[in-house]
DNA sequence: GCGATTAGCTAAGTTACTTAGCTATTGAAG
DNA sequence: CTTCAATAGCTAAGTAACTTAGCTAATCGC
């Protein structure tokens, strides 16, 4: 007996090539080979100066969220997408090696305020180039216009990822 | 004093918007929250099935990758960018939840073959329109133009990443 | 001034994996 | 043919990257 075909992931006719759904399969595949590729070149990156992938990810925030005075657990945390219990943990850490201060908010009793030390500010300046060339090897490849025209095609596919997850928010439950 | 801001994170003009990398680094943050979503997705998708999210994603792959005969638990792991260890353990707990089968290869004896059972056959037959559904609200604004173009650019992407990858490997030890 | 939120911290738990080490089998090279 | 390195799969133990729960203290809204 012919055997049957698992049923197609998507029914969107432009995702279909030819009836079959095997590009969009791929594309997805390949979509998460990159995330796990920029996973890795950060833990790698990170390892090099002898932190963690997730680490390194606050610092960067961090270096970037603070301006003049710095940047509450809570901010950290919402621009990374993680709870503020993880930001309080490692950012702990990182101040502990000296790459982070931590201040209390003048503003605010509770708050604490997270930015640079200067070890951190140095630390920053010399992973700079690595960093670009990291990033040079993987995106180098793209012009102006395609640059933009990911950009913009991936903020649709974010749009889209979020409306697909509040439809089942709504769905069940 | 002026502030220092930090080091750009990539030097390629076309990613530079007016001297800046605030595109680039607002691009790199969408792609990672596109995975997230993607992740998030196949989680909720599956805990309706009462699986995990990484087992539905071997369960998918074994759908896929079986043929007439099955596959062995070296070809999934191959394909999902994990270990044998884990294909063995989760795909057990498929096997024991009646989802997979489980036979001895014919031709090499240390091999074993796995593929879908009648269960798990009617468990994928269920799950399409849910799975459709998914993926036709996140990807469903995507022309057949843009798919393409889409397609085309994460290919080079992850062509990019496997280089800066493999930099690092030969850079340090 | 009082209840509901919010900031941050700590401790314990969970998930999705990996590494190490074993046995059995195979392929390839002499 | 033999042997020996490589490969398939399994089990057990370990680990990284988080979260949840529960607490205290401070602030906001009315």
């Amino acid at each position: 007996m012919p055997r049957r075909p698992p049923p197609l992931t998507v029914t969107c006719p432009a995702l279909l090539v030819g009836g079959s759904d095997g590009a969009f399969r791929a594309l997805i595949n390949n979509l998460m080979r990159m995330a796990e590729q920029l996973l890795a070149l950060r833990s790698r990156l990170a390892a090099e100066l002898g932190v963690t992938g997730p680490q390194f990810g606050l610092f960067l925030a961090i270096a970037q969220l603070a301006g003049e005075d710095g940047v509450s657990v809570v901010g950290v945390a919402r621009h990374q997408g993680v709870t503020g219990a993880f930001v309080t943990a490692e950012a702990g850490k990182l101040v502990g090696r000296g790459l982070l201060e931590k201040r209390d908010s003048p503003v605010d009793r509770r708050g604490v305020l997270l930015s640079l030390s200067a070890k951190g500010r140095r630390l920053l300046e010399s992973a700079g180039p690595a960093i670009q060339a990291r990033n040079d090897t993987m995106f180098g490849t793209l012009s102006a216009r395609e640059f933009r025209m990911l950009d913009r095609l991936v903020r649709r596919l974010v749009a889209g990822g979020e409306r697909a997850l509040a439809d089942l928010r709504t769905t069940r439950h």
